[in-house]
RNA sequence: GGGCCGGUAGAUCAGCUGGGAGAUCGCCCGCCUUGCACGCGGGAGGUCGCGGGUUCAAAUCCCGCCCGGUCCA
C-alpha cells in the first residue's frame, strides 16, 4: 500500500471548517495539515520540527500516566461510550499476530469484519500494547518509542443499518479532550492528514499535534486491501489511538518522556543502579532535538547522533559521554516492563512464536545491562516493574513467583550459551590468528551470531584482546536475514483441500448431527454429490477431522452395497466430505451411514482426557503452561504444553495422579454455546487454548471446578467416562513446549497390558522375579564390566607368551623380518599387542596376520625401518586380501582387511611371501 | 513451522578427505616440597547419543529417530 494516498474531500470536515482551521501544505516534509494559526508553515511534527514543551509547564497541571489514563476513559464515558478492561498483551485470539500492538487489535478480525459483535459500541479502553519494530531506537528517541505503552482507544463501529459516529464527532471528541483535560489551546492543536495501512485494512486518518509531538492518530477504518485494490468494507470503524505516555510527557514537560512515566520510581531504581547525574539544563537543550530521529526512515544510530550535534550545538563527545548511558538505563526500564507484562500472562521464553519474542526481550534487556555492569540486577528491576505496575494491573503481582522463576532460568541459559559462545569464538580466532589472518571475517561474525546467538559486541573484546581486527557491517542484521532466504515447499495435503474446496464451494454446509446428539451413531441422509471417492450428504454423524482430532470412520450403505468412511474433512463453507473405499453411492440417493463405536468413544475420552490433563498440568506446573498443540488418535492422544523445564518424574506422577483424582470425581462435562463477549467476561482468555475461534458465538466444554476451554470437539457425559488416564512419555519437541503422550480408557490399558507382558519376559530372560529386575540387572552389567577387564589382562598375557613364540621364527626377506600368524581368536586388540612387541626396535620388521574363525580379518603391521626398505601394509593388504577373496586396504605401516573364506597359516604364509617379494622387487 | 550447528572420558573440547579413540582440567596412587591454581612419575575413567544402511573396515560417509543449541517468521 505505499504511495496510497487519499482525496482531500475525505479530510474535509465541517467541525474544522467552523472552526476555523485552514487546509495547508508543510515545507519541511510536504504533507497538508490543519490549522488555525495562519503563519504556521510546517506541520509541527517531528522531525519538521522540535518539540516546544519541554522544560515547560504548558498544560493545565502535571498529570502522572495514571491520571492521564482516568482522564481519558471518563471523558469518553461522559460521553456515552462504555469502559472495557484491558485485553492481554498476548493476542491469543488470534492466530495472525502474536502480541497487543495497537487497540483496535482487541476487536480484530471478527468484530471489525462484522462475524462477532463489540462488547459495547461505542467503547473506550486503555490497552497496554506492546510494539518491538522498533526496539533499537527505543531510549534514542528520549520515549517517543517505546516497545511497551497504553494505547488509549475510542472505537466506535459503524453497520450499514446503525450508525454511531463517524468523522466530524470522532475529531470534534479529540478537541474538546484536548482543550478540556489539558489546557491546549486551539491553536496549538493541528491536524495531519495522513493515511493508515495494516493489517489488510486502510483508511485516512488525522495525526493530532501539539507543541511539535503527535499524541493521538484519528483512524476512520473504511477500505479492505485486495491485491493493491481498496474495496469499500460495509463495517467503518472509528479507530483512535491516544497516546497515554505522550500525554503524560506532555503535561510533565519532563526532558524525556521516561522521566514522566517512571518518575516516581527514581528513588528506587537508585537504590539498584546507579543513575549518572546529567545537568538537566544540558538535558533540557538536548531533548527537542530527539525529535530528529526517525527510526522507519532507515537512519543509522550514528547518524541520528550527527544531525542531532549539528541542530542542537551540543558536541558529539557530550552527547556520547554523557546523554548515551542515560539511554541504556531508559530502554532497561521499557525492555523490563515489556518483560513483565509478556510473562506475567504465561509466557514461556522459547524459539518459537511468541516465546521467541520474550526470550529477545530478556536478552537485549540482560546485554544492556551487563554493558552498564548490572546484569545481576535484572531481576531487581522486574520486581520493580511488578511492583509498581502491579497497582493497576494486579495479575503482574500474582503472577510473580512464576514470572521471575522462568526468567531466572532464562539468564541462567543465557549465560551458559555465552560462556560457551565465547570459548568458542576464542579457539576459532586464535586459529585465524595462527594461520595469519588480522581481521574477523564477516562472514564468521554472521555464523556466530546465527548458530550460536553470539552478537558482534561479543565478540569484540576476544578479537581485541587476539589484536584482531573487526568491522562490525552497518546491515549485519540484514546479513544475517540473507542467510534464511529459501522458498518454503508447499505442502502437498493444503493442495488436495483447495481442490475439494473448488469441488463443492456451491453446495449448503452440511447439518451437524454429531453436535445434536453425540450418542447417535446411525444415521439416514442423502446423497448430494459424488466426485470420485469423495462424497458429501446433506447431515452427517460422522466428525470430522479437527480440533487435533483425527476424523471418525465407519460405512456407508447404500443401493450398490457398502462402502468403507476412512475419512471426513470439513470445508470452509461447513461442507463435510466423506473419504471412502468401496463402491459409491449414486447422487441424491438415501443412504445409510454407521460410525465406528470404538474409534468414536476412543477419541471422545481422549478429547476429554487433554482437558483434564491441561487444568492438571495448569495446577502442578503454573498457569504459563498453556496448551501449545495436541492430538488425538484413537490408541494415543498428546498434548504440547508450555514450560521451561523437562518435566520431572515427580511432576508427570502428579499430573497423572490429578488428572486421574478428576475422572474419579464423577464431574459431569458442560457443553454450551455462548456468546463471544459473555464467554470471554466469564471465563477470561484462558479459554483460547486451542488458538482463534472465528465466530460470534464460542461452544465452551467446561469441567466445572477445572478446565474450560473453546473447543468444538466430541466429549464424553462425564469425567468418570474417561476411564484410567496413563501418561506414557514426555518428549520436548521445542524448547519451551513439552509434550506429553498419553493414552485414556482401553486403549490405556492396552498399553499396559503391553508393557506388562515385555517386563514379564525380560524378568523371564533373567532368570528373576519381577521386582529384583533392576537389581539383576545391575549386578549383571557391573559384572560384564569386570569381565571385559578380566579378558584384556589375559589377551595380554596371551599376547605376550605369542609374542615369545612368533619372535623364534621370522622369515627373512631381503634383510626384512617377517611374522606370520593365524590367530583363533577374534580380537584385534590382541594381535596388536602381539605386533606391538614384535616391531620393537631398528631392525626392519613386518608383521601379517589373519585373526577369527571363518571369515577371518586381515592386519599388517610395518614399523618403520620396513617402510624404509619399501614395504607398504596397506597395499600388502589389498593384495593379500584380494588373492585370499576378501578385500583390504590402509596406511604405509597398517594395513588392514577381511578375507572371504577361511585360511590356513601355510596358505597365508605362501601368499604373503609371493605379495611381499613383489612389493619389494617393484620398489 | 522452517533453516543452520552440535552430541566423543566427570567437565571443556580435538580427531570427522573411512584404517590402532586423544588433549586439558578434574579424580585416585606415589614422590618432591610443609602449602593452599606448585613440580615430577604412575593410574583409573569411553556401548564416540540411539537405530538402520554403504564398506573388507564407520567416531568419521548416507538415512531415520532422540537430545541440546541457535537464527528467522
Amino acid at each position: 500500500m505505499r504511495g496510497l494516498r487519499f482525496g482531500p474531500e475525505e479530510y474535509s470536515l465541517n467541525f474544522l471548517r467552523e472552526r476555523g482551521y485552514a487546509r495547508k501544505r508543510c515545507i519541511s516534509c510536504g504533507e497538508h495539515f490543519w490549522t488555525l494559526n495562519p503563519d504556521r508553515v510546517v506541520c509541527g511534527e517531528s522531525p519538521c520540527e522540535p518539540y516546544r514543551f519541554v522544560g515547560k509547564s504548558l498544560t493545565r497541571r502535571r498529570m502522572s500516566l495514571r491520571e492521564v489514563r482516568e482522564a481519558f476513559l471518563n471523558f469518553f464515558e461522559r460521553r456515552g461510550h462504555a469502559v472495557i478492561a484491558p485485553y492481554p498483551v498476548v493476542a491469543r485470539w488470534r492466530s495472525d499476530i502474536f502480541l497487543t500492538d495497537a487497540s483496535i487489535v482487541d476487536f480484530q478480525p471478527f468484530v471489525t469484519s462484522g462475524i462477532a459483535p463489540p462488547p459495547a459500541n461505542p467503547l473506550v479502553i486503555s490497552q497496554p500494547c506492546i510494539r518491538l519494530v522498533d526496539i533499537d531506537k527505543v531510549g534514542l528517541t528520549f520515549g517517543r518509542h517505546l516497545t511497551i505503552f497504553e494505547m488509549g482507544g475510542a472505537h466506535a463501529f459503524n453497520y450499514p443499518d446503525k450508525e454511531v459516529y463517524w468523522k466530524e464527532e470522532t475529531v470534534q471528541y479529540y478537541h474538546e479532550f484536548a482543550q478540556e483535560v489539558f489546557g491546549i489551546p486551539e491553536e496549538e492543536i493541528i491536524y495531519k492528514e495522513g493515511v493508515w495501512a495494516g493489517g489488510g485494512n486502510a483508511g485516512p486518518c488525522f495525526e493530532a499535534i501539539s507543541y511539535g509531538l503527535e499524541v493521538a492518530t484519528l483512524v476512520f477504518m473504511q477500505y479492505k486491501t485486495a491485491d493493491g485494490d481498496l474495496v469499500k468494507l460495509p463495517i467503518r470503524t472509528v479507530d483512535t489511538g491516544y497516546g497515554m505516555e505522550r500525554f503524560t510527557w506532555l503535561t510533565q514537560g519532563t526532558p524525556s518522556c521516561f522521566d514522566a512515566i517512571y518518575g516516581k520510581l527514581y528513588p528506587r531504581l537508585k537504590e539498584i543502579i546507579e543513575i549518572p547525574e546529567v545537568d538537566g539544563e544540558l538535558l533540557i537543550r538536548y531533548s527537542p532535538y530527539t525529535a530528529l530521529v526517525v527510526p522507519k526512515a532507515g537512519m543509522t544510530i550514528a547518524e541520528a547522533r550527527r544531525r542531532i550535534s549539528e541542530a542542537s550545538g551540543i558536541p558529539l563527545e557530550t552527547i556520547m559521554s554523557e546523554i548515551a548511558p542515560l539511554e541504556k538505563i531508559y530502554a532497561s526500564l521499557d525492555f523490563t516492563k515489556s518483560i513483565a507484562f509478556i510473562m506475567s500472562e504465561g509466557v514461556v521464553p522459547s524459539n518459537v512464536r511468541v516465546g521467541y519474542l520474550a526470550r529477545l526481550l530478556i536478552r537485549k534487556a540482560y546485554r544492556l545491562l551487563k554493558d552498564l555492569g548490572y546484569e545481576d540486577k535484572l531481576i531487581d528491576l522486574i520486581n520493580l516493574q511488578i511492583d509498581y505496575w502491579g497497582e493497576d494491573f494486579p495479575h503482574l503481582r500474582a503472577m510473580r513467583d512464576e514470572t521471575i522463576d522462568i526468567i531466572e532460568h532464562e539468564v541462567r541459559k543465557f549465560e551458559d550459551t555465552i560462556a560457551k559462545g565465547v570459548s568458542y569464538i576464542e579457539r576459532e580466532l586464535a586459529e585465524m590468528r595462527r594461520s595469519g589472518a588480522a581481521e574477523v571475517p564477516t562472514e564468521f561474525l554472521i555464523k556466530a551470531y546465527d548458530e550460536r546467538g553470539i552478537t558482534p559486541d561479543i565478540v569484540k573484546p576476544v578479537a581485541e584482546k587476539l589484536g584482531m581486527e573487526l568491522r562490525i557491517p552497518e546491515n549485519f542484521y540484514e546479513l544475517v536475514a540473507s542467510r534464511h532466504l529459501r522458498e518454503e515447499p508447499v505442502k502437498a495435503a493444503d493442495e488436495a483441500l483447495r481442490m475439494l474446496e473448488e469441488e463443492f464451494r456451491d453446495l449448503p454446509s452440511t447439518e451437524k448431527l454429531y453436535y445434536k446428539d453425540p450418542s447417535m451413531l446411525e444415521f439416514e441422509a442423502r446423497v448430494l454429490r459424488v466426485r470420485g471417492n469423495n462424497v458429501v450428504l446433506d447431515r452427517t454423524c460422522f466428525y470430522p477431522e479437527g480440533g487435533g482430532a483425527v476424523s471418525d470412520q465407519g460405512t456407508l450403505r447404500h443401493s450398490g452395497g457398502e462402502c468403507r468412511v476412512l475419512d471426513a474433512q470439513i470445508l470452509e463453507g461447513g461442507v463435510i466430505v466423506h473419504k471412502i473405499d468401496g463402491p459409491p453411492p449414486a447422487e441424491g440417493e438415501l443412504v445409510k451411514g454407521f460410525v465406528d463405536r470404538a474409534r468414536r468413544f476412543s477419541l471422545m475420552r481422549h478429547h476429554t482426557a487433554t482437558h483434564i490433563i491441561l487444568g492438571a498440568a495448569r495446577r502442578v506446573l503454573g498457569k504459563h503452561a498453556w496448551q501449545a498443540g495436541a492430538r488425538k488418535e484413537p490408541e494415543l492422544a498428546r498434548l504440547d504444553i508450555s514450560h521451561h523445564r523437562r518435566l520431572s518424574a515427580e511432576e508427570i506422577t502428579r499430573i497423572e495422579e490429578e488428572a486421574n483424582r478428576i475422572v474419579a470425581a464423577r464431574i459431569p462435562v458442560r457443553i454450551m454455546e455462548m456468546d463471544r463477549n459473555e464467554a470471554e467476561r466469564r471465563y477470561g482468555f484462558q479459554l483460547y487454548q486451542g488458538g482463534e475461534v472465528p465466530s460470534a458465538t464460542i461452544r465452551v466444554v467446561e469441567i466445572p471446578g477445572w478446565d474450560a476451554e473453546a473447543c468444538g470437539g466430541l466429549h464424553v457425559e462425564n469425567t468418570e467416562d474417561v476411564g484410567l488416564i496413563k501418561i506414557i512419555r514426555t518428549e520436548r519437541i521445542q524448547d519451551g513446549v513439552e509434550r506429553l503422550v498419553f493414552a485414556a480408557g482401553p486403549a490405556a490399558l492396552r498399553y499396559i497390558q503391553q508393557n506388562w507382558i515385555l517386563t514379564l519376559r525380560i524378568a523371564e530372560k533373567l532368570g528373576a522375579p519381577v521386582e529384583a529386575v533392576e537389581k539383576v540387572l545391575d549386578e549383571t552389567l557391573s559384572e560384564l564390566k569386570r569381565l571385559r577387564s578380566s579378558v584384556r589382562r589375559l589377551l595380554s598375557a596371551a599376547a605376550e607368551l605369542r609374542y615369545r613364540e612368533l619372535k623364534e621364527k621370522p622369515m627373512n626377506l631381503s634383510g626384512i623380518k617377517i611374522y606370520t600368524a593365524r590367530e583363533l581368536e577374534d580380537d584385534r586388540d590382541y594381535v596388536l599387542m602381539i605386533s606391538d612387541k614384535l616391531l620393537e626396535g631398528d631392525e626392519p620388521a613386518c608383521f601379517i596376520a589373519a585373526y577369527g574363525g571363518e571369515k577371518p580379518h586381515l592386519l599388517i603391521t610395518a614399523n618403520e625401518a620396513a617402510v624404509r626398505s619399501g614395504v607398504h601394509a596397506g597395499k600388502l593388504a589389498s593384495i593379500i586380501a584380494g588373492e585370499l577373496g576378501g578385500k583390504g586396504g590402509g596406511r604405509d605401516r597398517l594395513g588392514q582387511g577381511g578375507l572371504g573364506k577361511d585360511v590356513s597359516e601355510a596358505r597365508l604364509v605362501e601368499v604373503s611371501a609371493r605379495a611381499l617379494r613383489q612389493q619389494l622387487n617393484k620398489s
